[in-house]
DNA sequence: TTTCTGTTCCAAAATGCGGT
DNA sequence: ACCGCATTTTGGAACAGAAA
């Protein structure tokens, strides 16, 4: 469609059609350029994209009473005329099931051409391809290599799993599967002003056509692998949230970004120069710095179950016995941090904010998983550069020990469903686990007031009883804890045998998994199992790990999607899913009744699907004018002061004034950023700093 | 114990080059 | 065309650090 006339041609024919469904098929462009990123890989500016030609195909359902029969409407519109426009955006708001292949950039692409596309029951074959190949063919499913002699390695390079995994949920191989054939997508955008060509149209609209056919012919299997229910509620709903979490994005202090980088590159040389001055000719060289160890006999204090390590925590605590231990360190993160992409190209959209990748069923359990960068991933110190925007506030949502609960409720154990729902499960662990080295003030405390007075003993008691939930072996605890192995035994066993029907059900869980070659979640999505790795070890834990982990990814998922139907059409935005915590960004004034809503919304969506648990939603607002873990809003500054800088440990306590009314000064400091002389280069160096506040840190 | 992204570093493979 | 040697590229293992 190219003018008025067919476009209302169109319109009328299919409002006034009984229309089962709708596919399209887009070709859209990039109006700002690619960026490289370090990788090699081309990075895009979503903000940026721009429908330009869709094809659509709607297909009307025939009645069987009066003997029509099915047909099919087919048509591709030109978004760059005007009126084409207009009338495509009434289409839009039909309500009707819509269908595409991996619909998110789609929706993007509509959204940047400035139409308000809220999809009506959508479906995406993509995504539906994903859940049905969801473990298979996955990287980390790749068996280990055998050592045998003579026998060469068949194993595909990751790489090429990578390909291969791109190509089994294309289109393209849709068709092949389903046995229709796909015309070449291949091709490049439209210059400025050429027109739509017949055969052009003619090819996107057989495509729209095929992604219609294929949704047909995927319904089946996907009811024969058990899926439709969880896709119908969970991931198609999902689409479009996601998609809008992406298209929003998260807004960031440009300011502490490059000061972060700055701090980071005049640590790094700082450091440097230390350790040259110490004789080090490869200052940052983990090798070198391990030789040093030896040469020193340090390196019997660097044991972590039982091997060499240099890792940050091992080397904290030996840093007093020598300076360079300290400046390695220093130097090492810095040049880590320093280096990470989003620090290396302006990651910020045309809308001056980051648009991290966010994708669904990234994870082989289901959950999704994010990059670029991966917000997850960031050091949390340095959260804070994540902030509200002028008169915004931010707030964070978690779910408080959401695995236990879904641990507990689905494999029922009755007394793991009661401690849960009394209280914190860590906690209470904790204080009978560490009873005998706690002081009698300390035994005097509740569960959760001990948490509160020693995070790190509940840190430590939550790692231990997942991983012990996740069939870790004692020998292995006792390594990684630091106990001996016959106390990390009868923690292991005090712990299971304290909940016998969740012992039972993770067995059950491993014996059902490799009968039935997958794992199942709650909603009945599935992880499959590669063929011959049945009934190997590694397959067992992911096999206990994955009904947990993944009905936790559902519960959350379903939060997010009634948290986006909730707050639709306010000034509340849902910017960043954290696996089981959430962060919104709202106007000022709202914050307490957004905290209030969005919770009560987060524990229904929870027992929508586990009905016999009482979940706590914790909100995190005390520092809401930028992103931050559990309230250290003051954590990027101290980066600023101390490179090393870490958050937790027990008992840390600063009292200090850096530069402009210390830590006490509140929201206005923070809300400034560093101060200006740390983002003035003739300004102290940054050793001085570290020198300077040595003496703050009483761990 | 699982998941993910993303780093460094080493060794093997590929490529380049001067010579026969 | 091939060899020997040096350099560059690539793949993958191991780590680190985030989440539970």
């Amino acid at each position: 469609m190219t003018d008025l006339d067919s476009a209302l041609t169109l319109r009328d024919a299919v409002c006034s059609a009984r229309v089962a469904a709708i596919a399209l098929h887009a070709e859209w462009r990039w109006t700002a350029p690619a960026k490289s990123l370090p990788g090699g890989v081309d990075w895009h500016d979503v903000r940026s994209a721009r429908a330009e030609l869709l094809a659509l195909c709607a297909w009307v359902a025939g009645d069987a009473g009066d003997g029509s029969r099915d047909f099919l409407y087919r048509a591709v519109l030109d978004l760059r005329i005007p009126v084409v426009r207009q009338v495509f955006g009434e289409l839009l708001r039909l309500p009707v099931r819509w269908v595409a292949h991996d619909a998110k950039p789609l929706l993007q692409a509509l959204w940047g051409a400035g139409f308000d596309f809220e999809p009506h029951q959508l479906a995406d074959t993509h995504i539906a391809a994903l859940a049905l190949q969801l473990g298979l063919g996955h990287k980390r499913a790749r068996p280990k290599r055998r050592d045998r002699k003579g026998e060469p390695d068949v194993r595909p390079s990751l790489f090429e799993v990578a390909q291969a995994h791109a190509q089994a949920t294309s289109l393209e191989t849709r068709c092949r599967e389903f046995g229709v054939d796909l015309p070449p997508l291949a091709r490049a955008p439209l210059a400025e002003g050429e027109p739509l060509e017949p055969e052009r149209a003619r090819q996107m609209a057989r495509v729209a056509e095929l992604v219609l056919e294929v949704w047909q012919a995927q319904f089946v299997a996907a009811a024969r692998a058990g899926i439709t229910s969880h896709l119908e509620r969970i991931e198609y709903p999902f689409v479009t949230v996601n998609a809008r979490i992406e298209w929003i994005g998260v807004h960031i202090a440009r300011r502490d970004r490059d000061a972060v980088k700055e701090s980071c590159r005049r640590a790094a040389n700082a450091m440097a120069d230390a350790l040259r001055g110490m004789g080090f000719t490869s200052p940052g060289s983990e090798q070198e710095f391990r030789q040093f160890l030896v040469r020193q006999k340090l390196e019997g204090h660097c044991k972590r179950g039982g091997t060499f390590s240099v890792e940050d925590e091992v080397l904290r605590e030996i840093e007093h016995l020598h300076p360079a231990i300290g400046h390695f360190r220093r130097m090492r993160r810095c040049i880590q941090i320093g280096g990470e992409p989003w620090l290396q190209v302006d990651l910020t959209g045309v809308d001056g904010r980051w648009h991290p990748e966010h994708r669904q069923l990234g994870a082989a359990t289901g959950r999704n998983s994010c990059s670029c960068p991966n917000l997850a991933g960031i050091s949390r110190i340095l959260r804070p550069v994540v902030t509200a925007p002028k008169g915004r506030t931010l707030i964070e949502l978690d779910y408080s020990q959401i695995e236990i609960g879904v641990a507990a409720a689905e494999h029922d154990d009755e007394a793991l469903i009661e401690a849960f729902n009394s209280g914190d499960v860590y906690a209470a662990t904790a204080k009978r686990h560490f009873h005998a080295s706690l002081s009698e003030a300390e035994r005097a405390l509740s569960a959760d007031e001990l948490a509160k007075r020693r995070p790190d003993l509940r840190d430590r008691m939550k790692t231990m009883i997942l991983a012990i939930i996740y069939n870790i072996q004692p020998t292995t605890i006792a390594a990684r804890f630091g106990v001996s192995r016959s106390e990390a035994e009868r923690e292991r066993n005090a712990f299971l045998d304290a909940y016998p029907a969740l012992k039972r059900g993770l067995e059950a869980s491993v014996a059902y998994g490799n009968v039935r070659g997958r794992a199942r979640v709650v909603s009945g999505l599935a992880r499959f199992v590669d063929e011959g790795d049945v009934d190997r070890h590694w397959v067992a834990n992911f096999l206990r790990n994955t009904p947990i982990q993944g009905s936790a990814a559902v519960v959350f998922k379903q939060a997010l999607i009634e948290l986006d139907r909730a707050f639709a059409g306010t000034s509340t935005m849902i910017v960043m899913p954290l696996h089981d915590a959430v962060l919104l960004e709202c106007d000022q004034g709202e914050i307490e009744a957004v905290r209030a809503r969005a919770a009560a919304l987060m524990e229904h969506a929870f027992r929508s699907w586990y009905p016999k648990l009482r979940p706590r939603v914790h909100a995190n607002c005390s520092a809401p004018w930028c992103w931050n873990k559990d309230g250290h809003a003051e954590s990027l500054r101290r980066f600023f002061v101390d490179p090393a800088y870490r958050i937790g440990g027990p008992g840390v306590v600063i009292e200090e004034d850096v530069s402009d009314g210390g830590l006490g000064a509140g929201l206005d400091t923070m809300a400034a950023g560093p101060s200006e002389e740390w983002l003035d280069p003739a300004a102290d160096p940054v050793a001085e700093m570290w020198d300077a506040h040595e003496g703050d840190r009483c761990s």
